[in-house]
DNA sequence: GGTAGTTACGAATTTCGTAACAATC
DNA sequence: GATTGTTACGAAATTCGTAACTACC
């Protein structure tokens, strides 16, 4: 698992859809595209279905950006906690 | 950051060492080498200190292998809960 | 026609292992 | 001289962006 993936996942969720999220990740909208795919490869779990155009989490995906979410808190803790050794 | 360096950190505090940890992460010493000093630097904290031909940790790198596991453990829980769905 | 997401392709970056090195025993 | 860790180098693997495509409005 890569936490590069769970913050591209985390923020296409929070921002509804690849476009928004991967200006504010400086990153195409493929590389988005690719990273959430093979997370939902790496996990068996569909995280977004196709709904019109755009991207909408599954209930599956809700529940696994709480969980990500948290994750990379505590990573950002971590490492945050490490530089002020 | 990054987990697979979190990984190979925590093997070699486990094992005492490169060697013993590398072989059983199917990695090179070089590799380990290199991805401790990878996360020494972006850690901004030296989590081994040379004692002898060897390693150990030093005291900010005692504690930060516990933070180190806990978020492994969080990290492999979201996978293994994600795949149960 | 315009927008959103996906996929193919070659380019750029990262990561790897081998080999040579330094240091300790 | 043997063992442990580090560093240089080219090779392998990953990841990227562009561009072409499909689907929806």
């Amino acid at each position: 698992m890569n936490l590069r993936n769970l913050r591209t996942f985390v923020a296409t969720a929070e921002d509804g859809g690849l476009g928004r999220a991967c200006s504010r990740l400086n990153l195409s909208q493929a590389a988005a595209s690719r990273q959430i795919h093979a997370l939902e490869a790496e996990l068996g779990v569909a995280v977004f279905e196709h709904v019109g155009r755009g991207l909408r989490l599954t209930s599956e995906g809700e529940l696994l950006v709480q969980r990500s979410r948290q994750l990379l808190a505590d990573a950002a803790m971590l490492v945050e906690h490490a530089r002020a050794l």
